[in-house]
DNA sequence: GGGATCTACAACCATATGGTTGTAGATAAC
DNA sequence: GTTATCTACAACCATATGGTTGTAGATCCC
């Protein structure tokens, strides 16, 4: 998932498909690259879960899905949840030992 | 900064430096590969400035940076707020409109 | 001083990545 | 029916990636 937002092109696909359907060649036109590396980069976010694609007709709308960008965001919350926890008992540690840190 | 994320070990590495200091020696021997390859994963880190080194006698302690995992997670964030912007909009128009939406 | 440890970095290798072009199947338009 | 459009996928290429081993400079310990 990460591997799949590490890139510029796919992240603006989904900034684009969250705020819009597009299909895959009203995409690929937005971007100076041919039609196939913009298809690629939609399969790999679609691998990812980060957009599904909907049939209609001959084309195929392309949209993001939220609910994964929202566990990349829980995924980095807990990152954060760690740092919080060392940096509590960092000061649980000068609060039990006036000394604490010293020689 | 993605791109860093997007591999496991160093996600891993960012989480226990989170929690505290590591030489890069011995985040080496946490990892079932040799320490060069642990040392790529921390330049890499730290050239996205997930991490940060301080040299201390002959080792180096590898501190993870909180300050840019929230970058990350405002990056993220800003994600749902188009997403929220695109949902917004089409309650408007179904509010506008009686019919909209329908032939 | 001499040996052990920690780090840095180069060289190398297999595979993945991001791009290309080309071919082919469905669907839409005329 | 024929042509144009949209999509899928394969083949290919250059470069990046994640791993290895090896060499060498600092620093610590005895």
């Amino acid at each position: 998932m990460f591997h799949a937002l590490a890139d510029g092109t796919r992240r603006d696909i989904v900034l684009r498909t969250l705020d819009g359907e597009y299909s895959v060649s009203a995409l690929a036109r937005r971007y100076p690259m041919s039609f196939a590396a913009v298809q690629k980069h939609v399969a790999v976010l679609e691998a990812a879960g980060l957009v599904t694609k909907q049939r209609k007709g001959r084309e195929q709308l392309v949209r993001g899905n939220v609910d994964t960008v929202r566990r990349a965001t829980q995924l980095l919350d807990r990152f954060e949840a760690v740092w919080r926890g060392r940096i509590d008992r960092m000061g649980e540690i000068l609060a039990d030992d006036p000394n604490g840190g010293t020689r």
